[in-house]
This record gives C-alpha cells, structure tokens and sequence, in this order.
DNA sequence: CAGTGGTCTAGACCACGTG
DNA sequence: ACGTGGTCTAGACCACTGC
C-alpha cells in the first residue's frame, strides 16, 4: 500500500491547505514513525525507496529527511543509511540531561527510585498530559546521583493508558536513561520538551534527600514533554543542588 | 575584486583542509558580514548575484545562505530578499531575553542603569572575554523592570577596546534593546551565547535592589557572548526573582 | 510587470562504509 | 564493487512583493 501524494493543482484541490510537497513527504515519514513502521535505531528506505514509493523525485524527499534531521527524529549516517533517533545513544543524553558538573565533563548518573504508583491527575497535571482531571497517571519520585552526591531529585508523572505496565521493579533493574526505558518498553519516544525553570527554598524532604540545610536555594525545572504529532507524554519536576553543578543552555 | 573559490580538485589543493563548495561560499558570506559589507537590516545581494560573483551555482549559494539563515545571521524574505538579522526586531528580542511572565505575554521591559565605568578585568572576566587580566573592561550595572516591579538585576562586563565611549548618559536616553545599541553604534553584533544557570541566595544588596528579603532564592544566569568567529563580546550576570516569572526553554 | 526567494526535477559525480 | 548519503549543477516553474 504505498501512499502516494497529491502533485498537480488539480489532485491537490483535496487538501485543505496547500502545503509543499516535501512537507507532505516529511509527514509521511513522520507518520511512518508514529505508527512504528520504523522503530528508534532502525534505518529506513534509502532516499531512492523513499522517492520511489511517494512518486518524487530524490530531491524531495532529501529535503524532507533533511528537515526530519535536523529536528533529531532521524539521523543520517554516511555511507550506511538513515536511521531513527533512538535514547540509547550518547549524543541524545545529553540533549535532556542539562544539568551538569561545572569543572569537569558529565559523567554517569545513578538513579534510585524512591516511589512508583499509580494515582490520580491533579487538575494541573491533567491539563499538561491532556486527559482528564482524576484520569489514572503513573506516579515516579526519583533521585539522580553523581558521583556519589545526589544533585536532582524529581518527580515524574505519566499518562496511566500509555504506562500500565510500568513498575518499582522494572525501574530498580533498569540503568540506562529513562526516556530509554519509554521508548523500547513502551512504544512512547520523546522528541521535544518545553521547560519553566525557577529558584525555589528547599523543603524538608528535599533537602533530607538532597543532603542539604532546608530552605537552601534549589533550581526548579518544570518540564513537559512531548511526542510525534506534539501529544503530551511526560510532566517532569526536578530540583537539582546547583553548588557544584548547573543547568547549562545555548542560545543562538 | 570578487572572491572567487576552488572548484576542481587541482587547484583545491592549496585549502589546508577539504570544505564543501557551499561552506566556502558560506565562510565568505560572514566575512562579509565581519567587515560590514552588509550591516545589520541591509539587504544582501540576490542569490543571482551572489552566484556571479563566487562563480557557482545559484543551488550552492542557497544552501549557504539556507545555513546561515537557520543560524540567524540572514533573514530571508520572500519576494523581498534576504537580509542581516538585527537586534532591533521583536523577532530577535525573545532569542536573549529568557525570563518571562508566568501567565501572560511577555511586555516590554525598562532598564535602570546603576553603574557605568571602566575597571580592570579580574582573571575570570578576562579569561572569559580573551583579554589578559587587568586589561580594560567597561562594567555596567542595571536593574531590569517589568510592570513596574523589578525583576532582573544583571552585572555586565565588556571589552574596553571596542566600548570605548558606551557612556552613562548614552545609556540612560537609550531605551531599545542593549544588543541593539551594542550593534548600531559599536559595529559589535551579538550571535550567540553560553549560559550557566543556577538558584542561589539574595545577597543583602541584590534584595536591596530587587525588593525581595536578604537570602530569597534567586535564579543566577551566567552568560558569554559571541560574535562572528567565536569571538566573545559579553559576559553576564543576571540575577532574577522567579516568583512570578520563570526562565523559558525548548529542548529538542 | 520584473525581481526576489521557494519548490521540484534530473542527472552527474564525490565520499564513506561494507563486503 | 556496490549502495548509501553528500555535493553540485542547470533549468523550469511557483509564490510573494513592489513598482
């Protein structure tokens, strides 16, 4: 069944809105990769499949995978082909993982969980996710460590319907990166986050668990993360220690 | 005296190390913009032009030109041309300015300068703008406001060869963006910053001025600027109340 | 209408990775 | 040697802007 796409004025009245071919090939990709026609760390058709079974030319879809590029959905190897983005690599660690020691390179994190349940969503939750309020949500506390010192301790919450299976045990056994763990166990893969970052006093238990005096300065960083077609995947609220460690961004 | 660029092989040999055609082309675009052939709002030459002058293809052009406008050096406008971005556009505004209201739009801003001389740079100023400690940097001081309550108290180093006459008086008439002024009257424009964020306590002097209690927490964001060639321009210091505003942040 | 950037094509050749 | 992505070209046509 392959798609093919509207090229002439004519056959492209359908659309509601004009878009450029490329675009349309670029969302046909895209689609391949919501539906898992192409799972992270696989490699797709070659730019000449692509442009065969869309009916474009090379050119095309070139320009298509090079948008997807880009945007870190694909990524391109070459000599060997093009492959989906995938979590379990060094280069997209380091993308999410922002916080970061301030006179030496990053270095493996360890994370201790300290809560997984199931509960349900606040109003405000609810709204970031797009359910409904006191719809199921799974409910993580976790504290990352580096080099022995904790730095961040966060909590996490997730759509109930898309982590069912997700447990104490499977999070104590795992080591690699979380949104790792998402996407080869439950079919979610992370692409984008919007982040709010603030100052806050540390409360009792965060500085119990952080091993710091209460109400000593933590940075607050309040993340929404998002999926192909920008669903909702992830709330994230993480207080980190900055004395040794900070929050590192480019801006360009 | 149009540059022209190494085609073949034979004569490419002379370049120490390989780069594309449209990466040369590209080199010669910023530098260009470097010596300001092309000032900020101007108009560069069509991509016609462009392709006459270096003795390429009007494809290899677009694709310098492609980089250098996701890069926001160029702006391209279609039907119109393309030009060099510049700071005095809301479009460019909200790239360096971070912090914004929890709950409403961004409004603009109004800048109090506090302080405006010339000092000797300490080793860490120095080491971070590239100038040997105690050479002359100019220091400003400035507490930023919005809706009439001060929000950003930001420290400012600079280098003194090229601020020589950035005055007190010249600041407080000026109500534009800083980068604006920096651009339009020093020849120096702004492209790209590293930032290293942190939550730390009020001293009894930032509160002073921020009107907050002495060891509220604070968001301390310490940034370096750069400008063509990696040549940094700026370090910074800002220190923010995140009560009722927050640093902003895509990840992807 | 002319001039600009935006899209699309077709084809040649290069650089890289693998067998 | 082959298949992949990477570069470069030439030319056609579209979409937008301003005269």
């Amino acid at each position: 069944m392959s798609s093919s796409v509207a090229k002439d004025p004519e056959s492209a009245t359908q659309a509601a809105v004009y878009a450029p071919l490329y675009r349309q090939i670029k969302d046909l990709i895209v689609q391949g990769l919501q539906r898992g026609e192409w799972k992270p760390g696989d490699m797709i058709p070659s730019e000449i499949d692509l442009a065969a079974r869309f009916q474009v030319s090379q050119g095309t879809v070139r320009k298509a995978v090079d948008e997807l590029s880009t945007e870190n959905l694909l990524v391109r190897r070459q000599g060997k082909g093009t492959f989906v983005a995938t979590h379990h690599e060094a280069r997209a660690q380091f993308r999410f993982l922002r916080v970061v020691p301030d006179d030496h390179a990053p270095l493996p994190g360890v994370s201790r969980y300290l809560d997984c349940r199931r509960v349900r969503a606040s109003g405000e939750i609810a709204r970031h996710l797009s359910v409904r309020p006191s719809d199921p949500v799974v409910y993580l506390r976790r504290l990352l460590s580096f080099e022995n010192a904790p730095v961040v301790l966060d909590e996490i919450w997730l759509p109930g319907n898309l982590f069912k299976k997700l447990t104490a045990e499977r999070l104590a056994e795992y080591t690699g990166p979380l949104y790792g763990l998402f996407e080869t166990e439950f079919g979610t893969r992370m692409i984008r986050a919007d982040e709010r970052i603030r100052a806050v006093a540390a409360t009792a238990d965060a500085a119990k668990h952080l091993k710091i005096a209460a109400g000593s300065p933590l940075l607050l960083v309040e993340r929404v993360s998002y999926t192909y077609g920008e669903r909702p995947v992830e709330v994230r609220r993480g207080l980190s220690v900055t004395e040794r460690y900070h929050y590192r961004n480019t801006l360009s």
